[in-house]
DNA sequence: CGTCTTTGACCAGCGC
DNA sequence: GCGCTGGTCAAAGACG
């Protein structure tokens, strides 16, 4: 609760707090269903669970909805408290609210149930003045629930104000950033090799080829049909051995490290390979914090090399999807050399095989930052660009931040978790869950269901922005319309929900069909020996 | 014996 | 052309 001090000018705050705290353990993930073991994590509730208790042994649902429907009350109520005590102690408030929870609840259940409700006249009071009494605090509990509801109406418009500034702030910005770009066109921006130096169109490009993971299955699996034809034709060796190097299979994958060079940029092939390599290319790095050699992401990797990159004194680990053959998805482990205790994961690529949930969970929320990124978010000049928007998108309860550069040879999205993991306190190497939590939030947060309504609200948003980012022409295809496709694919939304369910149901990341060379460490890493891992995987210089 | 990690070598791209 | 760097390969060894 100290964090909920840090922002005293919000009251909504306190709200999302408590509902953002109470996901993050992992004995409530054992029972998705039930919203009253999620509420009950909060220990305002825990007291409004027992006493409940008492009263009816009955889970029933009609209970749970009156103390889910208290919880509200009290949390707005405290809102209330705030606002008019000028004293910041909030365990203070917080306690109040409690009590008046529980008298709330106690009346509610009591009244459902019979007159027995008037307590035995122990202390010789009257009982027609005990009964005067009770309405009395009665009467008294239905003002404050009226003057509770009136701020609860107030805060929610005072949230959307705030979001509506936020979301304007940020288009103008963008919209800023874009101009300045066009009165210095050639400042710091190199032209990209694919073309005229409009990398918008790449990225319009891709999403042209379908966003929904079969079609994106389809694509690969087309490219890894191939590309494993033209290493089949290829010779078996040459003098050195190594003839494969020749064309090597990055290029023939369409993997190459760099930006494909397109000899004559009229060739639709080579635009069409050039769009398919910066698909792939288009990365997703993971910044978490964790003292275990690999996160767990539900996916089984092996290793194929390790460098020691410039300027940090930690290697850097090569993975490779080892779930089907000749999946191109690759990862680079590496601490970084700022902090040894973030562990900064590179994901690029697309599975060609049916992920387990727990690797759904990463894999929707990493190739939906990919695809964002590729679809409308590129930035318009070089750099990084803050992209709080497409953190609040993916990871909506987390307090980091995504960042999208393009200056790098790929295209990446950098989604920094460690903030959020600082105050879930939860622990770093699952970080599906970490994953799975910032859509459960977002869910519960919203009120809504995840549904693909839902998405296609935030992800037009997205559009909104990239439209403003690139004013392209009229012409262009508007990104609504493949936001709009996005949302209306039910893969797409299968996949999410996949995701949130995996973490609902508590799957973890050790489901995936551990090989039986697969070691699964105490961090639930299902790197394959991954003690090993500890010794030498990172063990600097 | 099969699978995996380790690690030195190779290759390509880039800058000077 | 040379050196640097990132990425990858593959032989050798380790492990169960």
């Amino acid at each position: 609760m100290d964090d909920a001090g840090e922002d005293n000018n919000s009251n909504v705050n306190h709200f999302q707090f408590n509902l953002y705290s109470a996901s993050h353990h992992d004995h409530h993930r054992r029972n998705p269903i039930s919203e009253m073991d999620f509420f009950a994590e909060n220990k305002q509730i825990d007291d409004v669970h027992d006493h409940r208790s008492n009263f009816n042994d009955d889970d029933d649902n009609s209970h749970r909805n009156i103390n889910v429907s208290v919880r509200k009350i009290d949390v707005h109520h405290q809102s209330n408290f705030n606002d008019d005590d000028d004293d910041d102690d909030n365990s203070h408030h917080l306690h109040r609210n409690i009590n008046t929870a529980l008298n709330l609840l106690t009346r509610t259940s009591i009244n459902d149930d019979d007159d027995q409700s008037v307590p035995d006249d122990d202390d010789g009071m009257p009982l027609d003045c005990e009964d005067k009494q009770t309405k009395d605090k009665l009467a008294d509990i239905q003002v404050q629930l009226e003057k509770m509801n009136s701020e609860n109406q107030r805060l929610k418009q005072v949230l959307n104000q705030v979001t509506s500034n936020y979301n304007t702030l940020q288009m103008h910005m963008t919209t800023l950033m874009q101009r300045k770009q066009e009165e210095n066109p050639n400042d710091d921006r190199k032209p990209t090799k694919e073309g005229g130096g409009d990398t918008v169109m790449v990225p319009r490009a891709l999403t042209d080829l379908g966003l929904a993971a079969p079609a994106t299955v389809e694509t690969d699996e087309n490219s890894r049909s191939s590309s494993e034809e033209e290493i089949s034709r290829s010779p078996a060796s040459n003098a050195d051995g190594r003839d494969h190097r020749e064309e090597s299979p990055e290029q023939v994958l369409g993997c190459s490290n760099k930006v494909p060079k397109l000899s004559d940029p009229k060739d639709d092939d080579n635009i069409n390979q050039a769009t398919e390599a910066t698909i792939r290319k288009a990365r997703v790095s993971v910044r978490v914090r964790s003292e275990a050699p690999m996160i767990t992401d539900g996916c089984q990797w092996r290793k194929y090399g390790q460098k020691m990159a410039k300027g940090s004194p930690f290697p850097r680990a090569y993975y490779r999807c080892t779930m089907a053959a000749g999946c191109p998805v690759r990862k680079q482990v590496q601490r970084c050399a700022e902090d040894k205790t973030i562990l900064i994961t590179t994901y690029e690529g697309t599975h060609n095989h049916p992920l387990p949930p727990a690797a759904m969970a990463i894999s929707s929320t990493t190739s939906s930052a990919a695809r964002m990124l590729l679809s409308g978010s590129m930035p318009s000049s070089d750099g990084i660009i803050n992209s709080n928007f497409l953190a609040r998108t993916l990871l909506p309860c987390s307090s980091g931040m995504a960042t999208i550069s393009a200056s790098a040879p790929f295209p990446t999205v950098t989604l920094d978790l460690t903030q959020q993991q600082t105050l879930s306190g939860q622990n770093p190497a699952l970080l599906p869950q970490i994953f799975g939590q910032g859509l459960y939030n977002q869910s519960k947060f919203s009120g809504l269901q995840l549904s693909p309504d839902t998405v296609a609200g935030a992800l037009s948003e997205i559009g909104q922005q990239s439209r403003l980012h690139h004013q392209g022409p009229p012409s262009r295809p508007a990104l609504a319309d493949t936001v709009t496709a996005l949302t209306n694919n039910p893969n797409f939304t299968a996949a999410l929900a996949v995701a949130i369910s995996s973490i609902l149901g508590g799957s973890g990341g050790n489901d995936s069909g551990a090989h039986p060379n697969t070691a699964v460490n105490n961090n639930g890493c299902v790197a394959t020996r991954s003690d090993k891992d500890d010794k030498s995987c990172f063990r600097g210089n």
